[in-house]
Order: C-alpha cells, then sequence, then structure tokens
DNA sequence: CTCTTGCTTAACTACATCGTTATTTAGTCA
DNA sequence: TGACTAAATAACGATGTAGTTAAGCAAGAG
C-alpha cells in the first residue's frame, strides 16, 4: 500500500488550491484551443484585466501555464495539457455521483407513488 | 476540442477545493489502508476531534467518503480509490516541475562556475 | 523624448475557511 | 433514569484569497 508523506500532500495541496478557482479553470479553458494575450483571455471571459492578470500569475508559478513576450504583449500557453485529464477525472466521478442522486431520488419517487 | 461549460467548471472548481486542503488529504491518506472510527483518524493524526470531524463532513458532503455509524462511533471509509489516481497525477506533475527547476538550476550553476 | 498601449503590481474591501473551545446530540450500560 | 463515551455542531478569532480601482512599468509609435 503505497502512502503520501506529509509534505508531499501539502504540496499536493497547494496544487489543487490553485486549480479550485473557477475563474482559473476558465482560463484554462480559454488557453485550451490555442495560447493567447492576456487581452485575449479578458476578451474571451468579459473579465476585469487586472484579475485575470493575477491569475495569470498564480496558474504560472504552478507551473501549469507558460508565459512569453511579443512586444508589448504577454502571450501564456498551457505547459501541460495533462491538467485537463485532472478535469475529466473530476467530470467523471461527479457524474457518477450526480447519477447515484438520481437513481436514488428515483428509487425515492417509486416507492412515494407505490404507496 | 472538447470545452467545459462554467457550470461544469464551478463543480469541479468546488471538487478541487474539497481536496485542497493538507487536512483532508491526511486524512483521506489514513483511510486509504482501511475504514476508521473518527476517534482512529484522530488519533492516527494527533489532530483535534472537533476539526476531524469538521472535515470528515466535507469530504462526506463530496462524496468522497462514506459514512456508516456502529453503536455510539461513526465509521468512515473511501468511496472511490480513485480519488488517490488523481493525487498520484498531481505529484507526476510536481515531480517533473521540480526536476525542471534542478535541471534549471544546474545549467545556471554550471554557467556561474565556467565564467 | 513623450504618448499610447498592454500588462503587472499595490492597496483595499468583502467574504470564506481553518483550527480551537465549548456545547449538544446520540447511543450504551449500570 | 442517570452517567459515560463518541461524534457532531456552534461560536469565535485569525488568516487567506477573490475582485476592484488605481498606480506603476515596459515596449513601441510618432
Amino acid at each position: 500500500m503505497k502512502t503520501f508523506s506529509e509534505a508531499v500532500l501539502i504540496q499536493v495541496a497547494a496544487y489543487f488550491q490553485v486549480l479550485a478557482e473557477p475563474m482559473r479553470l476558465k482560463i484554462l479553458n480559454v488557453l485550451r484551443s490555442s495560447d493567447r494575450t492576456v487581452g485575449q483571455v479578458v476578451e474571451a471571459l468579459q473579465g476585469n484585466q487586472a484579475n485575470v492578470s493575477k491569475h495569470l500569475r498564480i496558474l504560472l508559478d504552478a507551473g501549469i501555464v507558460s508565459r512569453r513576450t511579443e512586444g508589448t504583449s504577454a502571450i501564456y500557453g498551457i505547459t501541460d495539457p495533462a491538467i485537463f485529464d485532472l478535469c475529466e477525472m473530476v467530470c467523471d466521478r461527479l457524474a457518477t455521483r450526480i447519477e447515484a442522486q438520481n437513481m436514488f431520488r428515483a428509487s425515492l419517487t417509486r416507492r412515494k407513488t407505490n404507496v
């Protein structure tokens, strides 16, 4: 049985924390199709420029996105598309859970209507 | 190119949020080998009872752990071991990142000593 | 040089969450 | 019923983080 050390868990938690913001996930989603400048991301998300910039910084520090400059623009891109596999896995978990809930609710309804 | 809707991203973020606490990851780590009572988890982690109980509640609400009672005890267990695959994936990402940093540092050192 | 543009950073407010202590609830046994 | 144990919840203080506005910085155009 493999286990995790405390130090590792702290780092893993920090990584999850970076992904625990809807806005950051939206940004990653936008960058998924291609690299973008900050302005392009801001426009795509109808967001505040300073806020997007800040989130991009956090993603950059976490090594999830990369940054290069071109003229006065900063261009961000996904460093490792495997990040989306993580999201897919979570989606799967959520889906199975919601399905389980629905089946539970359905059984309740059935029980109710059968009375 | 598959993309995610906003509603999904919000739920995914919430799920990541649950995993974004070292204490909760420690609890999952303890439950990994076998189901445990709250008291057993508290003892294994040298933690505060109320705090552990609260974290277990959050994990329960997220559907990550299950709960059953036996006498006056509450016994918690992992619902889906796939959760550890998520952690493994993050560990891999962290490892590759740390390795990349080390290589970068090494190249700097090399450059420095060569001057 | 200075104006403009694109981006980053600082400062601030509002809100969420962690950990702790104290209290409450639920099951067990004398 | 009353005492005891295990767990959950309430209340509170401390800390962290998202979002906004405003200021600062760097690269190019004129």
